[in-house]
DNA sequence: TGCAACCCTGACGCCGGCGGCAAGGTCAAG
DNA sequence: CTTGACCTTGCCGCCGGCGTCAGGGTTGCA
């Protein structure tokens, strides 16, 4: 017996990953996934699409760029998190993670800037933040 | 004696302040700087200018944006180290200040979900950078 | 006289990940 | 038949601080 995999169209699709229609087409913009289509010319999905869209989120989620997940595409399908991720993959997410770290160090670096400068003219008396 | 001001137009303010004829013209479209006219269209800048300027890029090198330096118009033309900044400016600055701390926590959290993954990938053994 | 170096206004581009609207087509339920 | 909930493509908006054209005018100097 042929099972029926449990199709879905974009809203489902959404719904089952905590995102949006628009977000998912946006992704198959980014040539993140793929969608065969119905008749009618709706989107259709198969459960693997969720796992895909989720492993994306969660990629999205650690900081990476869309760019960056394209370097992940080979292992977007399984579980990513067992998954040995390729050496590209590594390599992009070192360079994203050296990227972070450089902007954050950069808006620590205003940041004490503009607190050293509220202290200084408070005379170093705390003041509250709101 | 009427003592003749250093009069300049905007490529020497420019170059004075280390800026570009560009961002003065930004400012002053956003209302942080104004201009005398030449007769031929040309603004036209005294030194207290020049001051203004370098406030406005001090207060922007922190962190504020030019809607919050817009709080601090009353003090841009004097030493502003030196002088005491108004109630309305400090509660600007000290409300950046928090936006500038939440954004960089959001954006630390981030980076450590990220360095977190990484390290679970490769065993806890440190990687470089580059 | 002609050129280079200034100046002007107005307007689009950028970066990123979508949100949101317009202007439709499709389909099941009532 | 109609309503309403879905779907489609296409495109502008956002945030911020300008950069960078385009398409002019003005000036000093050789």
């Amino acid at each position: 017996m042929v099972a029926e995999v449990n199709v879905m169209r974009i809203g489902e699709l959404a719904e089952a990953t905590g995102t949006t229609a628009r977000a998912l087409r946006h992704y198959e913009e980014a040539g993140l996934i793929s969608s065969a289509r119905a008749a009618n010319g709706y989107r259709v999905y198969d459960e693997v699409a969720a796992v895909r869209v989720r492993n994306i989120r969660h990629l999205l989620a650690v900081g990476l760029t869309l760019e960056d997940v394209r370097h992940f595409l080979p292992c977007l399908d399984g579980d990513l998190a067992a998954t040995h991720p390729s050496e590209e993959g590594l390599r992009v997410a070192w360079e994203r993670l050296a990227v972070l770290n450089e902007r954050i160090a950069a808006q620590a670096e205003v940041r004490d800037r503009l607190e050293a400068a509220l202290l200084r003219h408070t005379g170093g008396r705390i003041r509250p933040v709101a």
